[in-house]
DNA sequence: GCACTTTTGTCGACCTTTGACAGAAGTTGC
DNA sequence: GCAACTTCTGTCAAAGGTCGACAAAAGTGC
């Protein structure tokens, strides 16, 4: 049997992925093949269930010409969330569409074995719920707080989660769910859902997330930059010039010594306010308290000072600002763009946009639930499905 | 005619594209194909010349396999330097291997008709004296001193060129050599060059070019990062951390303004030693002047610094440090390594390597042939050409 | 209702891929 | 030096994918 048999559907299949629903005859004229050709392979994703019809376009003069487009609820996938103090675990179909989701309050510092356990429990319950099978969930997405090695799914020494310290967690989930399980950082991971749902046409975009700890996600040319060692976009220790703060990590001037939740609560409590916490100083700024504005401003300005290295050397079109102290503070925004239009070159902020979050809080489960669809959606693994329901008795060999 | 007919063919040829020689049978196992249907394909590419027998691998046991490797020679391809003050012309073969180069002394602020014309006469002078034909060039690639476009192969606001802005220089040659032509940065050639002949393992790299400016090449994951508007990796107006120093951007405090070779002259005349030139710095250096040691080994602590940020935003597995004043002093050297491992956090620094170019003064050239030759037999342009040969009768279409 | 337009399913022809086979080329052991 | 064995090469028919064409179906506009 000739094994390029289903090449060409996953190449059709690719075509739909955006969701929209399209003709034959388009389908024809996109891909370069004769509209027989298209015809076979909708036919064979059909049977897949992957691809359904949707009614018929509008008539040009002729008969109606009838839609296709990718068939969302044919399987599910899973995006898990962890953050130092919480999980989120929620069931999406292939569209990325919320089915039903999980929350518990749980430390990450708990260790793997207990918070996977309860994610990989929490999957089963939701895919009860919906009486599916388990069987339908084609991949699981997850984000974990720390530096990740993306191509073997293990942490690498993160700092708030110990005993996680190259725990093989894609490989323990996988065993335990049946399916692939792809591993990344959250930020990373919060990066992928903003560009993938608010900035589909943008190819290079920052997102820098601004909490307890600042970090950065990197897309550039439409892919998610890793690095090395899966420890790209580590904003959180870049020195910032005119500051000496010391900073946990040893060094002095750390943008999170200067900018980061705590130490926007300590800067105001030598103001004489009373703030301890991230969540302390996002009620602040929330209720006005100018004092809690100015310093807030203040670590925008430091933040940008940053940001405008971060343009001059990955020239993104946009930055994204997400994190709690985001959400709560237009002064935070303020801050950065004065800076960063002002440091960065003209040539690079000319067409630069710096923007908001738009995915209140949402943004880590929407990437992970991205990083899983993507995945289950590639032609590699889409060609292995297809070849291996054609033959039923084969066992299925991954190239 | 089936379209799909070479389809196979440039994924075989993809394969021998690293220059090792392979048995048709090594060749099916690497490609999943059969070993009949490889033995038609590289008929197919031997009747091209794109690959061609070198000789019979050794026994097994029994009959000598026959080995078959790329063609260097089959084709041309030209890299091009452009510097402020000089060009250079190389003629490569398909391996990257020069053959013959000119060079002239030109100052690039005369405008593009005038380079431009001088590197069109170049190519076709050397063609002519290697009794080759112009239409055995399949590519030309070419480095700018200035931020470019490479989509579009146009210059953007180049601050040392005058009159090149927006000038269509891909088209403009492409007209007068008749063959594709990438335009791209100098210094993202130069780390194109450097990961390609020197660090061929190595995905994620960083090229730091230390001359009469300073700039960097980003390879990530094994691509060149150009970033929304082709400026990434200036790091030449990244703010030094306690610099104040005014910069001719109308900023202070950038790298530019402080650790690049006019800065470093300024430095050393204020200590009392006449230097007006980064040439004459590097002559110092040379001579083993103590004080020209002090300055540059500063100079690079100030690059450390800055470095410092890039390896926590982009984690690369190698540093390499290129540039007239990199390969005249080891100070320069020792200044980046010491602040880099010091201010860099310990996870992304753990594998971390700093080394000095390797090509001397050679990675312009020898990048641009490689983007010239990577286009040249990418997948895509020898799927055309493939069909072209097929059918000489059709014109050709590219999709 | 009729002429015209457009889509759809089907079919034979063509091309690529495959696995098998026989012959060629080379090695090893006696 | 010869026989037995191993491995590679070229050829070929069968199988599967793709294509263009065609007639039937479905819809539009006058």
């Amino acid at each position: 049997m000739c094994l390029t048999a289903c090449m060409r559907t996953s190449e059709i299949f690719d075509l739909l992925r955006d969701g929209r629903a399209r003709t034959r005859s388009e389908l024809a004229r996109e891909s370069g093949l004769a509209r027989s050709s298209v015809a076979l392979h909708i036919d064979t994703l059909m049977s897949v269930g992957y691809v359904a019809p949707v009614g018929d376009a509008a008539s040009t003069g002729g008969r109606r010409a009838s839609l296709f487009a990718l068939n969302p609820s044919a399987r599910l996938v899973v995006g898990v969330d962890v953050g130092a103090t919480h999980v989120i675990v929620e069931l999406a179909d292939l569209g990325g569409t919320g089915i039903a989701a999980s929350r518990a309050e749980l430390d990450v510092a708990e260790g793997p074995e207990a918070v996977l356990g309860w994610i990989a429990e929490a999957v089963r319950s939701l895919v009860a719920q919906q009486q599916r099978s388990l069987d339908d969930v084609v991949a699981v997405g997850i984000g974990l707080p720390g530096p990740v090695e993306h191509a073997t799914g293990r942490p690498i020494s993160p700092p708030i989660m110990p005993g996680w310290h190259r725990f093989d967690v894609a490989e323990w989930l996988r065993e335990r769910l049946g399916c692939p399980v792809l591993v990344d950082n959250d930020v990373n991971i919060m990066a992928l859902g903003e560009q993938r749902t608010a900035w589909p046409d943008t190819e290079d975009l920052v997102l820098v997330k601004v909490a307890t700890g600042i970090g950065a996600g990197i897309i550039s040319g439409g892919r998610l930059q890793r690095g090395a060692r899966g420890t790209a976009g580590d904003l959180g220790h870049v020195r910032v010039p005119g500051s000496t703060a010391p900073c946990r990590c040893g060094n002095e001037g750390c943008l999170e010594a200067v900018a980061a939740g705590p130490a926007i609560a300590a800067r105001l409590r030598e103001l004489g306010v009373h703030a301890t916490s991230t969540g302390e100083v996002v009620a602040l700024a929330a209720q006005g308290s100018l004092e809690a504005a100015q310093v807030l401003r203040d670590a925008g300005r430091a933040i940008g000072e940053v940001l405008a290295m971060v343009v001059n050397l990955v020239n993104p079109s946009v930055i994204v600002v997400g994190g709690r102290l985001a959400g709560a503070a237009n002064e935070l925004h303020a801050g950065i763009s004065e800076v960063v239009y002002r440091r960065s070159l003209p040539l690079a902020t000319e067409h630069l946009r710096i923007a908001a979050s738009e995915t209140k809080g949402d943004a880590g489960v929407r990437g992970a639930v991205v990083l899983a669809i993507e995945h289950a959606l590639s032609p590699d693994v889409l060609d292995a499905e297809l070849l291996a329901l054609s033959r039923p008795d084969q066992p299925v060999v991954m190239r």
